[in-house]
DNA sequence: TGCCATAAGAAACGTCAAGTTCTCTACCCA
DNA sequence: TGGGTAGAGAACTTGACGTTTCTTATGGCA
């Protein structure tokens, strides 16, 4: 198929989706989020295009800038679209073991594509402070709340003071993991995970 | 004075400094670093465009890229320069006083245009690992230096426990602080670091 | 003192992606 | 079945980056 574009100069396109079958709303939308993920896997979160992430989606950027301001707030959604329930919830009767399998869970999140999708999103918090809330909400605060959770159990098994029960301590296991992840290449080795529980989280909270 | 470029057009110059006097040399690597400065100071990183730091410093953008790839490297050179000893060093006979004089020391320097600056620098480290190297040598190891040094000298007290003279516990302060700086909104609060020392680094080291 | 290599200043250029706008048209619903 | 909505595609505008070119001031050296 050929047509004539406005300049005159003739496009030979393989498919010309103003004529062929077309999505709309929530199909387009998943559409856009596999794109986008699938453009993360590929080409990380620095080199992500709007227009890659339109063309991979067989969409448009007038669609993309229709539903999203900007890169952020497309990686944001779709990385939450994703992420299936914010890691699992170990509960294994122990505390320590219970400390370790969810900072395991949130390191094998943190070393793949949503990793470097969410490396990206603090990154561009810089030039937009309000993405951090968006950030701390969606990412942020959940893994506290399981912590949290996590440290609740333990007391009532009286593993736990229950003076250890204030956020400042139930945010040390995410905190330290973000940091190191913020701070070092991945992979986040898992020494590093059994060192937080080990030096700093057990001895905090041991009854 | 009116000049002719190439194209014709003319061009009315305050000043042409292909005649005016000509800084060269460590002259000229300075008045980039407080035109650098005064950029960040002014716009912050995200907005701090290498033609606007060569205008500042009536300088060409030649010239600074003939010295730093890029404006990461011009930033990180700047700042460096600036910082006079990365923070005093408290000796206050008191490992609780010294310690939280060390993090308000890196607060305060944090939540002015250094902080800019670093919190940008971070967030490059993502299109450009390297400097995440440069980074961590410049502005991170120095800060658990610190903090050992003050547990040493804690721990020669009988204040500290000799077992928590350890890499994992002396980088707490510093890991938990830019953690803080870095998922919250300037300036960093004084509550904060309090709470830090009392309920995570104090419990930890106490002989 | 005068010559010359070096490097600074200014401006233009090529590139690239962001975001916008335009036209055309498929799809949905009344 | 006809009209409004919204998607596809491409051109366009803008803004910054990093480079190149040309001119010329500066400092070292003979």
């Amino acid at each position: 198929m050929t047509t004539v574009s406005q300049t005159g100069k003739p496009t030979h396109d393989a498919v010309d989706h103003r004529k062929g079958p077309r999505r709309r709303g929530d199909a387009l939308h998943a559409a856009i989020f596999e794109a986008t993920l699938d453009e993360l896997t590929a080409v990380g979160y620095a080199e992500l295009k709007m227009e890659h992430v339109a063309n991979r989606a067989r969409a448009s950027k007038g669609s993309l800038y229709r539903r999203w301001a900007s890169r952020a707030e497309l990686v944001a959604d779709a990385v939450h679209y994703t992420i299936p329930s914010c890691a699992a919830r170990p509960d294994t009767g122990n505390v320590r073991e219970d400390l370790l399998g969810c900072l395991r869970g949130f390191a094998t999140l943190l070393n793949g594509p949503s990793g470097e999708a969410i490396r990206g999103l603090m990154a561009d918090t810089i030039r937009n402070p309000d993405l951090m809330e968006v950030v701390r909400a969606r990412f942020i605060d959940p893994g506290v709340d399981l912590f949290l959770e996590v440290l609740r159990r333990g007391a009532a098994r009286g593993e736990v003071r229950t003076t250890a029960l204030t956020p400042r301590i139930a945010s040390l296991g995410p905190d330290l993991l973000r940091e190191y992840f913020l701070v070092h290449r991945p992979p986040i080795p898992d020494r590093a995970l059994v060192e937080m529980v080990d030096d700093v989280i057990m001895p905090l909270i041991r009854a």
